[in-house]
DNA sequence: TACTTTTTTCGACCGTCGGTCGATCTTCTT
DNA sequence: AAGAAGATCGACCGACGGTCGAAAAAAGTA
């Protein structure tokens, strides 16, 4: 079998996932199931997959690939302000994290999927990183950002961001991550020297 | 059998978990192993606990109560500087967080025990942004810190250190983590109108 | 086409796990 | 002392992740 028609079978698994996980977390979604749901047998998991586990790494994988690469289009067009382009990424990484994120749970706590959603934020901020980093740097390069440590920056911004988006690790309701946001917009301004209220656009939620 | 005899047995089943931590992760931890290591039947764990879930919670729960109480004394002692308190509740967070903290695994990607840290981190963050909104609030009004949105300021300082403290969802050696920190030090002395350099001792890492 | 070989599919099966349950032992009460 | 209430236990249960060899499907060969 040719490596195109593997990859179709680990996405229709893959798929077949995506799809259970919208309505259960991982803990209660057995093999079968995912079998179950692509139409195969438990056994061609295995022919697939070498583990349960495996299945969701691909499939955090497949996600986050799409914002990196719009990511490292973006780092490219240094004609854009940077902070447009941050808020090109941030909407990207947004979109495509929906896959994982914590549902609204309204009487119950928050859903014990922690285990997919940091498999995630950790690989969508050690890729997003540099990439991040370097856009800073060009906003630097050309007088926008006046900042000492843009690798701190961008890691920063990156863990606020993804950790409040997620809504597990810090659960508040939209109200309150409004303001979590716009005090974060406020640090921004501030510390990259920028006048008030300049940055407001960033509030793209 | 009283309360304190109760606390007891649950504490040395606690005990027994936190040194089986040491050696292996969550899942792979039976019940069976922590009722042996705690020298009693594995009926009698599911006396004192509903399911291993909520052993997990109480012994996240046991560990995060220290700095918790730390920290809501230090919110009294409004003569102390806000910035010197929160030096102290982020290193009694730092000495109780080591208990699930992602160990150097040299060769290896971090281990996978995302669960339980996932769970003391959100416990932590929840539970001590209302004590360090309040010191932030102080220091506003004492007026050495500028500042308008306290409660994102502590909620965005609590996440970026929690995550930097775990290093598991954004590891780095400790080369990039101190620069991480010092990078988040100049954006508070920037964004609460402080000095440069005015913040450096909050580096005691 | 007829055959062998290789790839792919499958579900019964295995060991282990979290959790239950009634039997049993211990400790309190009167 | 005797019964009630509290505490302990491990055999047992259903379900899970993962294995395996048989068998079906596909590909190669003449």
């Amino acid at each position: 079998m040719t490596d195109l028609q593997n990859q179709n079978k680990q996405n229709q698994i893959l798929d077949a996932l995506q799809a259970l996980l919208r309505a259960k977390n991982i803990q209660n979604i057995s093999v079968s199931e995912i079998a179950q749901a692509a139409g195969i047998g438990k056994g061609s998991i295995y022919y697939y997959f070498p583990s349960k586990d495996s299945i969701l790494d691909a499939l955090v994988e497949r996600n986050y690939e799409k914002p990196l690469e719009t990511a490292k289009n973006l780092a490219r067009q240094t004609e854009v302000s940077p902070f447009t382009r941050m808020a090109m990424i941030f909407q990207a990484c947004r979109n495509s994290s929906s896959a994982f994120r914590a549902q609204e749970t309204p009487g119950a706590d928050v859903k014990e999927d922690a285990f997919i959603r940091q498999k995630y934020m950790k690989h969508l901020i050690s890729e997003m990183k540099p990439v991040l980093t370097e856009i800073i740097q060009q906003g630097i390069a050309q007088g926008q950002i006046r900042f000492d440590h843009p690798a701190a920056l961008a890691e920063i911004v990156l863990i606020v961001l993804t950790v409040k988006l997620d809504n597990a690790l810090a659960p508040s309701d939209p109200r309150e991550t409004e303001e979590t946001i716009l005090g974060l917009i406020s640090l921004l301004e501030k510390g990259t020297e920028n006048p008030e209220g300049s940055l407001n656009f960033l509030m793209t939620w």
